[in-house]
DNA sequence: GATGAATGAGACTTCATTCAT
DNA sequence: GATGAATGAAGTCTCATTCAT
């Protein structure tokens, strides 16, 4: 349980992501993720109490590094379209970037996992996004309609590029990127 | 003799839906889709070979009703844009109305069960939407980057719509619903 | 459990004795027998109380008509070569026409089915072939040793006789049939 | 780290021989294997990748073992009937002490676990003693039957001696083994 | 700490038996 | 009586977890 080997629960984390990627949550069991961390079953115990231990840690691990990756260079003191401009695209390289990180939040959230806190954890690290939003009503600069709704554009859109960039195969080229960043900006701006 | 209840399979098919959303593929075993079925465990065998093969059918299943329903009172003959609104429309109230669906068909999509040819299947349901995408861009209504994309602002957001309203159980009235779609509609417009 | 259908009943047993030569006594189902008998199910249990009941009473049936044709033109009062010789032709004749029942005998003194009072019935039918011996021992025809090794001789040979006969398809002409009985009588003979 | 233990799998195999000798390969279960071999069922899969897997290497262990001790101190360089007699007792000697074994093959040979190639292979044991028979014959010191029917005597034999003595809890003697000998060589001597 | 064999509860699946038609 | 769908106990097998080395 003392986690001594940082690099080693890296491992059985990446393990963890590409196995769920490939299979599913459903589909994963505590001897692949060994096997495909380069560890014995045993070890794992040594960093995981148990499967849901492993899960839901990862499941953090996920959220916390996405939250921070989100919101790099992203000033709120600069204008609001380049802000949102900076997450967006702070989004879309994640998802892509870890796109099995994506798949995996995606997995846990319907599973007998995670709890109902870690959801709220999840939701809560959109809270900056959310207010540079709120900012953008507030400078009539994107529609007044509920914050909710301006969010499932824009995460909803992101999501599927990043899907279709990856089961597609696609490569992203600025020019790509620009293009759908208009569409995300034509459909929430005043 | 007792003839064999074709309706008992909708029970199996409605039990297993409501046991995924509520925990994930990953949380479902046959004697939970049997006893949530109102059925013995055997029975569920003779409705299909193997849980594998159960979660396939439904998989089938879902799809081609989804297909059904995404289109119905499209006329292709109607102007663009009401044809746009109708399709926008019937996906939105299919997700809402059948989440568990959505949910199911998200989870396999990344599962040891489903084989890839049932995602192509899945991805067929989409092309009378393709088509008249096309048919938007040919007459300069909508913008001119590649149909993928301007789905995934569409069909992305629609998702996350879905998952809104029921995570956190809002009612969708005509008037956010018309919100939502002039932001899906002045996102891709021209 | 009233054996109305008496050709039904041979259907089932026909039925089995196919079956357990294919795969044995482990490789059964009541399915199965149930199909090849060309019946459901549900009927086999109208004319046998249980599978045990089943396997118990072709069991019997067996034993009974493989004794009744061992016998068959046995006259006692024949020289005993004579005598030997006729009981030697039919038992023989009965492992090849009837193989099935062979194997399925065979299967079942080792079996969860079969209780020990069967297998003493079994041993009896020999009887009438115990006394000739006996006769034949008294009249120095035969080696004067222990009953049980000569039937082993005789009988063990037979049985070896008929699995050649037929996993290697061997067409029993007179001759053969003759070589044969002359390797028996030979060993026997004082 | 527990190293796998190779005496292990030899428990499991004493186990399965008792069992099917009690009851027949119908009536084994994995459970009553573990159980009698002093194991957990889930360490039988440790070893054996199914139930079939577990039958066929027995059989296949059986029928090496049982060759390499058919034809110990033969040697074919001695005149014919020490060569035969040596087999022949090597023969009756294993069927009585392993008998176990000897039903547990008999009962594969007709069951669903066994493939043919198996079956060929039992075959194949008995080579040296073909070549043996073949040889007796050239030397007129046997009949000139066909080689099977002199085996059918042979072997037939000795399963049938073998079973009666432990059906009937014979002591062997020299005596009597001499005097199945003698029987046998009398039926194949020319 | 690391290992992987061992465990046994529980999953998937079969099948003897029952029962509604 | 005949049927075969339905049942659930029991069998096969898996896998989260433990433990001896």
């Amino acid at each position: 349980m003392k986690p001594r080997d940082e690099n080693k629960i890296n491992e059985i984390y990446k393990a963890t992501l590409n196995l769920v990627k490939a299979s599913g949550l459903a589909g994963i069991t505590m001897q692949m993720v060994a096997k495909e961390a380069g560890i014995a079953t045993g070890t794992l115990y040594i960093y995981f109490k148990n499967k849901e231990a492993l899960i839901n840690a990862l499941f953090d691990v996920c959220i916390r590094s996405s939250a921070s990756t989100f919101f790099s260079n992203y000033d709120p003191a600069q204008p609001f379209k380049i802000g949102f401009h900076t997450i967006w695209l702070n989004i879309v390289h994640r998802r892509v970037t870890h796109f099995n990180e994506s798949i995996f939040i995606e997995q846990c959230f319907h599973s007998p996992f995670i709890d109902e806190e870690s959801k709220v954890r999840l939701r809560k690290i959109f809270e900056p996004l959310l207010h540079l939003i709120e900012r953008g009503k507030k400078e009539h600069l994107i529609k007044d309609i509920d914050t909710t709704w301006l969010l499932s554009l824009m995460v909803g859109a992101i999501n599927e590029i990043a899907k279709r960039t990856m089961y597609y195969h696609i490569k992203l080229t600025s020019e790509i990127l620009e293009a759908n960043f208009q569409l995300c900006w034509d459909g929430i701006k005043a």
